[in-house]
DNA sequence: CGACAACTTGACGGGCGTCAACCGGAGTGG
DNA sequence: CCACTCCGGTTGACGCCCGTCAAGTTGTCG
């Protein structure tokens, strides 16, 4: 079970990491009334068109962001993990242009946005490790808009694993060979803008040079060196992401 | 000739669209040393790796921002006008993680990066209608990914012209029908992810079946129902950004 | 009027989508 | 404890959308 007591200290070294809280900032967070939920595999945390009124926590599990066509055809555009602050992109907007949905079972802690928006006003330094995290988050869609429109699917692939494992290894997921891969070859596939034949395909291409191995939901970088070289991928857009990593 | 007194009043009609502003506010972005400079057509203003030290506004003109692949392909995340503020999202960051170019020749207004954050803290207001733009900005990336991801190429190109033209109109530019579109058919290629090659047949396919027209760098939309059908365009994921179209 | 960038068009090929069949593991119910 | 089901993964055949290459043409600026 998860209480309140666990989650502050989470809220508290996220937000740290972005920018220096002092005492009175530490305190403000702790006095944050979260709401904690534990969610199922493949829910809504929240529907595009939902009036956004809280802001959540991921404090466990893995979930994404998601858009569709008029013709329903399905983008994923952020995959996230323990630790990540979802939905602070609506926090100013009254209702959402996005889902978001669990990918494993998860649990969340919900804060009414109206709430955070004016922590955030009366402390400038909470403020702006907010408005920080919404700006890794823009440079990470900016990235993926290159890595959707000018790379193959091969590089497509290497760079969205490279992506997932610098950010598992950041929070302290997986070791640094391997880490949990939870999302199916479709949800990678919506996440690529491919499609999950040819995600298949493609997964095996790296398996039999060598590059991966691959059981269950588990992946195992065999080589480095060569998937980084394969994506063309540079951490650098992860900017205060990826901290600890370096 | 752009003097400090012609921007400002531009600044705060563009803040005050995002959040409501009172008289110290606006005293406060009167007070702002802007630093104007003209700049010709292609451009750099901001290299990805330079340092983030200052911000910008776009008085006139129109730029892009844009990354590259390791192998050099190029991909533009977003286009700018009028108005538009660029490189706020290095506000909070060391070094800008990518590239702003002008696409035809354009005024631009400089402010410290350094002041422009004091003054978010400062004045809360502005703080929030910085904070919302990013945000909107963050917001049409998201749309960029699921274009570029999960349309074809005719749907896509569409799309970049619905979103174009709206933002077009909601500055002022242009009539209903017709509006300037400076960038190249190479420029486009880029903002879609496809090629040039391609981007010209595709106009052609739309200008064949009467949706649109074209005439030096200026396109007139013919029919725009079709138009946003084709596209699949829903203009909710620019927010404010489309507020006066509305 | 010459040079250069942007646009235009055709021929051809490949990367990835589509369709379809099959497999394998996990959960479920008898 | 075994059948049944269902979801996700796997593989092959085939074809199309879009990329590539190449050769003009147009427009613009000196």
């Amino acid at each position: 079970m998860t209480s309140h007591a666990d989650i502050v200290p989470a809220v508290t070294r996220k937000l740290g990491l972005l920018t220096p809280l002092d005492a009175e900032d530490k305190a403000a967070i702790a006095d944050l009334p979260f709401e904690i939920e534990s969610v199922a595999q493949n829910r809504y945390l929240v529907r595009a068109g939902d009036p956004a009124t809280h802001c959540c926590l991921l404090v466990e599990g893995y979930a994404c962001r998601h858009k569709t066509t008029r013709l329903g055809r399905r983008q994923i555009v952020s995959f996230h993990m323990r630790g990540d602050l979802l939905d602070l992109q609506s926090l100013l907007f009254p209702v959402a242009d996005h889902s978001i949905q669990t990918i494993t079972a998860a649990t969340v802690a919900w804060v009414p946005a109206r709430t955070l928006q004016e922590l955030a006003r009366r402390r400038p330094s909470i403020g702006d490790a907010l408005w920080r995290d919404t700006l890794v988050d823009a440079s990470i869609f900016r990235e993926w808009v290159l890595n959707v429109g000018r790379r193959d699917a091969r590089s497509r692939v290497a760079h969205m694993l490279c992506e997932f494992a610098v950010r598992c290894r950041a929070v302290g997921l997986g070791s640094p060979e391997g880490f949990e891969l939870p999302m199916t070859q479709e949800e990678i596939a919506d996440a690529t803008g491919l499609t999950s034949v040819h995600i298949n395909r493609t997964l095996r291409g790296l398996r039999e040079e060598g590059v991966i191995e691959q059981e269950r939901r588990h992946l195992i970088v065999r080589n480095w060196p060569r998937l980084r070289q394969i994506a063309g991928f540079d951490p650098n857009y992860l900017h205060g992401a990826a901290a600890e990593a370096a």
